[in-house]
DNA sequence: GTCTATAAGATGATAGAC
DNA sequence: GTCTATCATCTTATAGAC
């Protein structure tokens, strides 16, 4: 009763072997891409430990053998998931930054198109991309949250696309301190990465005026916000919250009841 | 081999049975504290699945069956442990606001004051509230990301609270459309419980200029951030990305290469 | 490359002694 | 309230047939 969740999902996918294999032509798709494409939906819905080798291999259509064949292991099929796509869409982000640059030659890009190169191409693929890369991004979002998971997967397939864009919002922000950037740049993150959930939470709070799925909303206003974020940073503490709150936190503690 | 991570750090808490009672004695807490406590540590590293009953049982030097008898079942353990915190917080964000409101007499509280009074409880918790409070938060971060509980747990325990914050937000912007108000408060939740994940990607990404742990750093930075960022989105899409970036995204689409 | 069969152990829950 | 013992099921992984 209380392990029903994951049960039933899997169930129905299952049908009997000769069901299994009519499905896998079907689709015309190498199991080895069938289980990418399963796992990458169900370890998005559930996470790592939530999915089985087994939930997914039913899912895709396929023996339960070929995840250790064609990956290795579970964890290895994980980072594979995650991998596929970043390999896609890096490239296209560092393109749309560059060209951003050459756009505003001879000044400096404006802050706003620094942040919607990295944001666009993500959003638009979450947007319009597939049911893929929907699952992809809900993916990212939780593993960016993750103690476990995070420092390994973001760093090692993200962080050297973040280096530049961070190298470019310095050159459009003179004289401004770098721990501002790099601390703007994990609010960014924060912000995009818990949009790409589309858990669905802003839709209840906001009384169904916002929509958790309307990407091109998020669009029209995250770089504008972290624009103005960034900047607000860079002008230093003069700019800072008034009344009781001042820069060291303790000096706030008093005012709790 | 692949199973590692979860058996070792669960093993070695278990000890012999005589050791357990011991252990037990010692901390002299009720078994019903010490499953929230073992509970909230473990979820917060490895989220709901990654973590058995077991484990958590082990790490707290009680039996298995206790967290039946205590709490019904695994989920509901979760759900538990969610839940305590909660209750310890929401009073006093709620009391902090309403003092802002106060202080501000007969004007209206600047919204880096309201920000403030939403943040600064919880990050002064994680910094200094101890090792509960900081796997407590951790685990926020994991929840709000997560597809499955966000929804559930997210909206239950903290959205009554955020009503009454987004409508103080709503009296320090007039004229501002409710809509920006509430993504502007999506943006600051997922900054928010990004920072309290306390990845290390920063420390990496940053060269060690940045610490995820400097929360007294984040205290500064935040509300002035998302502020501004508010204030931006309610002064309309005339301070919109410039260039090719425009508020329709497929218009953007062709400027990827 | 794909499948069957199976190993070896972990999992959540509970009945019943104390 | 706490513990022992046990259930029925699920877990990852792999050896070996085809």
């Amino acid at each position: 009763m209380t392990v029903v969740r994951r049960k039933t999902a899997a169930r129905k996918a299952a049908g009997r072997k000769t069901a299994k294999a009519s499905v896998a032509r079907a689709a015309a798709k190498p199991a080895k891409e069938r289980i990418l494409d399963a796992g990458e939906q169900l370890f998005a819905r559930n996470g790592f430990y939530g999915v089985s080798v087994r939930d997914i291999t039913k899912a895709a259509g396929v023996d339960v053998a070929l995840v250790s064949y064609h990956f290795g292991g579970k964890r290895e099929l994980f980072a594979a998931v995650f991998r596929r796509r970043a390999e896609m869409l890096n490239p296209e982000r560092l393109g749309m930054l560059e060209q951003v640059r050459r756009n505003a030659l001879p000044g400096v890009p404006a802050l706003e198109d620094i942040v919607n190169a990295f944001t666009y191409p993500m959003l638009e693929r979450s947007a319009r991309g597939g049911a893929g890369w929907k699952s992809y991004f809900a993916l990212v979002a939780q593993v960016n949250n993750s103690p476990e998971w995070g420092p390994v997967l973001m760093t090692e397939h993200f962080d050297p696309l973040v280096e530049r864009f961070i190298a470019v919002m310095r050159e459009a922000l003179p004289g401004c301190d770098a721990r501002e950037i790099y601390w703007g740049y994990q609010f960014l993150t924060g912000a995009l990465t818990l949009t790409f959930a589309e858990t669905g939470r802003i839709d209840k709070l906001s009384g169904g005026l916002c929509r958790s799925s309307d990407l091109d909303g998020v669009h029209q206003r995250l770089a504008r916000y972290v624009a103005a974020g960034l900047r607000a940073l860079c002008a230093g503490p003069a700019a800072a919250p008034q009344g009781k709150a001042r820069s060291d936190m303790a000096a706030n503690a008093d005012a709790c009841p």
